[in-house]
DNA sequence: TGAGCATACTCAACAATCTGACTAGTCACA
DNA sequence: TGTGACTAGTCAGATTGTTGAGTATGCTCA
């Protein structure tokens, strides 16, 4: 029951809508959680009606309405009873590394195709960090801006999905590296 | 349906029984993809019934009988083909990042305390990484072994296990370290 | 003026994953 | 002699997550 626990926490910092919500979980921003609209749709409707949120019409003209959210006293309540409990460790799952443990008995070139293509949007996304990372600090130092500002969760969990990236973009570029010396190894023993 | 392919990409290296793949996607050795014991038996079932992968009957004495799998020409096909189908882009999902996001809104001693168990748990299987690595490569030096030796895509992607449990480590002190300066700010600022 | 994109959501069906319980024999240790 | 851990699995049920399709309006750009 992680998402429950995702929402409020992206809802801390700013009363969102649904729709802003999704984005946040989709796009790329999702530093810390991912997540579908279907599904934080279902979630923000049953955290409304358990009272961990709160919800108000705003009316639009030139839009559709829409409902933003808030955190009540039991979300909060409930967020620092999750806090408490046992963490759950976290796994990798990913296709990319899957088809690289068959390096051996796949053609190379396709799954040089795969890296590279994975190594471009590991950067693009950690460019997209980057980015964001300098936007919550503005004109402070890193150092600084930890210390003392305030909010600084956000910050940190885009820190790790900063690290996760880069970790990936490395990853990427190093395999294709050693694939590629293998095949010529392997025209010119 | 990738986990599938990740059984698959498995049973390449080596005759498994279902109770030993369990092992393997479960106990930390999951480099490149997790899963429950429960999972893995039904995977095996339908790769069975698909033709994908071959099981033989082993007769113990001491033990139950068990059945090892090996994987079928048309499993090598289905993975070829796995290969080179578009490659699903990989999330983050973390319990601990979302409490980490939540840092400003609950206790510091509590988050800290989730980050040190997270940290050791992160050192514990990076160094189970390394050891597997060892064993891997043997006598080699590893940019030899990676050149010349057979069999290198259990190493690549344990590679990877083993950058992404540095990078976890490396967060959680980081973390640790910033949540223990703030609080110092805080009593005497 | 019409094609495509953005806002703001909803519904249904399906696939994947997880929780928890259960069988049944072996082995080591106290 | 019993307690717990290891081997080798199976079954049922609940929860989560994904796929795909729809509704309705307004804005921009060619």
């Amino acid at each position: 029951m992680a998402l429950r626990h995702a929402v409020l926490a992206a809802l801390l910092d700013e009363e969102l809508s649904g729709y802003q919500l999704a984005k946040a979980f989709s796009v790329g921003v999702a530093n810390f959680w991912h997540a579908l609209p279907q599904q934080l749709y279902a979630e923000l409707a049953r955290l409304e009606r358990d009272g961990l949120i709160a919800g108000r019409e705003v009316v639009q003209d030139t839009r559709p309405n829409k409902r933003l959210f808030t955190v009540t006293d039991a979300g909060l309540a409930e967020l620092d009873a999750f806090a408490a409990a046992a963490t759950k460790p976290s796994f990798l799952r990913d296709d990319l590394a899957v088809k690289v443990q068959a390096a051996d008995h796949i053609d190379s070139a396709v799954l040089i195709g795969q890296l590279a293509e994975r190594a471009e949007i590991a950067r693009a996304k950690a460019d997209l960090f980057e980015n964001l990372l300098r936007t919550m600090r503005g004109a402070a130092e890193e150092d600084d801006f930890l210390r003392h500002g305030t909010r600084i969760g956000p910050y940190l969990t885009c820190l790790r999905g900063l690290a996760f990236e880069r970790g990936n973009h490395d990853w990427c570029l190093r395999t294709i590296g050693i694939l590629k010396a293998r095949e010529a190894a392997r025209v010119r023993p």
